[in-house]
DNA sequence: ATCCTTTATCGTGGATGTGCGATGATCATT
DNA sequence: AATGATCATCGCACATCCACGATAAAGGAT
């Protein structure tokens, strides 16, 4: 059991699906989320009305979420509409379905 | 703009999901869980051998992994058995897949 | 020019994540 | 009993996350 020094440098998918799974690992950011799914879109204030935290707590969220590239905002003064982007997610959808892809349903373990 | 102060307790998949993701979302447990995939199972030295991390901080990592669900360690001393728990796993894929569901492609944005 | 509404950003405090070396636990071998 | 191999856990630093209230920014209405 010899450690390795090596600097390993992980491939490109494999950071950014863990970009993707961070943004995903808040139940807040989920919710959001499946908000905007079925309401296609909204602005921040909708979020306020139905997630029991502060305004700027929910902005934070989805800067996060921004940032992460799974949504995106239209800015409409003095509001802001936020959507799915649909490229990026389109893109994490098929990142989770590969590394979900593994059958082990036929392998037996060792 | 009214805040909401009711509590709002998440679904019990939602809750899941995110722990999840939380799990994948760090490259070097992703790179484990690629690890398992493809050698259906392994000992913790072997990924010391291939990542360029301390035992204890792969050991930890590996914790991680088997409180959230996704891998299953066998002892078999003084070495142990890592193995993707594929009931876990399957669950895990189904909550993505559920979440990615949504086909927005058809959708125009507001 | 001054409010009002909506949203983002700042600063802060507490919690959690991430890496490490050192140490403990377990069991086979000697 | 003592040693060696393998792995987990502890304790420690440092960074990041998460929630909050306060404040700034932008633009419409008065």
């Amino acid at each position: 059991m010899k450690r390795t020094n090596k600097p390993i440098s992980y491939s490109k998918t494999t950071e950014e699906t863990a970009r993707f799974a961070k943004a995903l690992s808040h139940p807040v950011r989920l919710t959001i989320l499946k908000h905007l799914s079925s309401q296609n879109c909204c602005f921040t204030g909708d979020l306020v009305e139905v997630l029991p935290l502060a305004q700027s707590t929910i902005s934070q969220h989805l800067k996060e979420l921004k940032e992460a590239g799974l949504i995106q905002g239209e800015v409409n003064p003095p509001k802001v509409k936020y959507c799915i982007d649909v490229e990026n997610w389109n893109k994490a959808k098929n990142f989770f379905d590969t590394l979900f892809n593994e059958d082990f349903s036929k392998i037996s373990c060792c």
